[in-house]
DNA sequence: AACGGTTGCGGGAACGGTTGCAAAAAATAT
DNA sequence: ATATTTTTTGCAACCGTTCCCGCAACCGTT
């Protein structure tokens, strides 16, 4: 394994290699036009590839950004991700990242992993709202700017962008309520996201505007995934309350409890109305397709990217933000028309 | 931003770089266990993080490994990244995850980026059958061990683990007419995906086998997206031709012809049995679930990573290997019993 | 006391680029 | 022609780490 210097170069050329670094950076203040196509011709005979490692040593930066994520399932991160790398890309940075599969131990070993290879900035959702927050505060005061997005996270001095979480369930309660709906189950994210209690107090709030009454019984812990999803539908039909529609904090959950109703025969969305909040496009795949609240993944990739990059560039007296985006409901057939 | 260096820690020690990087790299044989612990316990509590980009130009290795796939909107290739991280993080290599997004242009950038990295080796999944073969062959011999992974690669000298995807095909068709089903519409993948041809004569040969006649007008190009598969669904119902099942190249596809399928109103299974190769955890999260090959995604993680660290171990007479995986066919309800 | 062997540590040269500064070469002005 | 400026080039230091080499101190043997 043999790569091509820029010494192999200028020694190939009888010039120095300051030369050959500088006509390789396209540099025409400094560098004779003739020179420095010969040098880039030559370059790329030899197939030359700028080492990395060497630049990132020498500038006092790596040029990558680190993306820290919870999880891989949904395709909402993946969609995150591949607008971010659009957004980043186009500023010359590169990106790394890393998956915590949901758990804190993990997202530290991330962190650990993305300070070691000096990265400029880190993008993150969180997997717990506070667990880490005190390595988060540790790191930015160490000068590595951090921005937080999706998932909310408490007690940090750090920007951060994320949906209306409160909002978006109040948008989307109020629609099956309008559509004739009155006894709905809510299937509440984990406690340790923020973002879960947030959907709750829509939920609440909807109901008081209606005064409609608030029974706990109807909000039953629905997890992240399918299967968690599934088994929460479960117990509830088992409980014997009645109800006509499934409010979810998350689509794999409401995914999961659709195929557990369905496989009940229960009719959606004559019987029971379905929907969520942060649909992806799987919402569109399946049968009937499902109403959510979808999350603006470009918009939200974009200001995350331009907060971070903004704190990159003057770290002084810098103020963090928060920026909150709307959610925009889209009833599709697993919702009544209202 | 001000990391702390191997040389800080020596000056507020009074000893030299030499121990230090000795004492935290754990050579008992050359440093004094105090002075070991003493250095340790100071790098911890002056927050020493190892400047990886230092390591890498002066070891001639960066200890990652670059992944590149072709898309992630399936969970297939999201789901094959997690194992193979796990597997090549227990051997001290770190990952670097490059997306081409079907694109050969994109394609050839990844790479570029990788090398430029200096990844010790690259696993990978092609998006055209021949595209940058040229290319592959050239990193390769340029000293870049490869391994592809999933989608097949032709006139390369290289590693390889996929599915047999005839066969796959060929229990998958079998199970379809021993259900009952007769004429078997085949949603086919784009030709520049070399699988596409196997899965293919997979299905030419069921119908050989059972004698029944092969009509090139059930075959469709259905492509890889839901849309392109839906689109292709209702070309072929408006054609007016007979059919009693749907057997798709990939998952999303099968997915975008059973939506049209359903607002038409045709019941799966009875009157169309559905299924596919490749499927993954979404095939249960659909109503009816989805009878699929699906792919042994962790043993081919396994698989891919043996045979590249194999490669990186002993890069002198090594010989390229094909591995080829068989898939499990699972039926649920998108398919008759048999 | 002199000897070879081990142990623990420091010095310094790499690794492959970038960049400030000075010097050489070329272009321009006098 | 020489003086002056401008353009083009080379030298050398530096980034943080590893690792080869050498040195000293200490050990037990003779």
């Amino acid at each position: 394994m043999k790569y091509v210097t820029i010494m192999d170069i200028a020694h190939a050329l009888g010039v120095s290699k300051s030369t050959v670094s500088r006509a390789l950076a396209g540099d025409v203040q400094n560098v004779k036009p003739e020179t420095m196509e010969l040098i880039c011709e030559t370059a790329r005979r030899m197939g030359y590839r700028r080492n990395e490692a060497a630049v990132n040593l020498r500038r006092q930066h790596s040029k990558t950004i680190g993306i820290v994520i919870p999880e891989v399932v949904t395709s909402f991160f993946m969609n995150f991700i591949q607008f971010a790398q659009h957004d980043l890309r186009q500023k010359g940075y590169r990106t790394i990242i890393a998956v915590s599969n949901e758990d804190i131990t993990q997202e530290r070993e991330c962190l650990d992993m993305l300070v070691q290879c000096r990265v400029d900035g880190i993008l993150m959702s969180v997997c717990h709202r506070a667990a880490n927050a005190s390595l988060y505060q540790d790191l930015m005061s160490r000068g590595i700017p951090m921005v937080f997005f999706d998932r909310r996270v408490d007690g940090v001095e750090a920007s951060q962008v994320h949906i209306d979480d409160a909002s978006a369930s109040v948008y989307m309660v109020e629609k099956l309520i309008r559509s004739g709906c009155r006894k709905i189950v809510h299937l509440l994210g984990p406690e340790h996201i923020g973002n879960a209690t947030d959907r709750l107090h829509g939920y609440r709030e909807v109901l008081e505007k209606f005064k409609l009454p608030y029974n706990p019984q109807y909000v039953v812990s629905g997890g992240l995934s399918a299967e968690e999803g599934a088994q929460a539908m479960e117990r509830f039909v088992r409980s014997g309350l009645e109800f006509d529609a499934v409010f979810g904090f998350t689509e794999t959950a409401v995914l999961g409890a659709k195929s557990v109703l369905q496989k009940m025969h229960y009719r959606i969305p004559e019987d029971v109305s379905l929907c969520c909040i942060s649909g992806t496009a799987l919402c569109t795949l399946v049968h009937p397709t499902l109403s959510a609240v979808e999350q603006p993944t470009a918009e939200m990739a974009d200001t995350a990217c331009r907060l971070l990059l903004e704190q990159m560039e003057r770290p002084v007296h810098f103020k963090p933000q928060t920026v909150v985006l709307s959610g925009e409901v889209v009833l599709r057939e697993s919702t009544k028309a209202v």
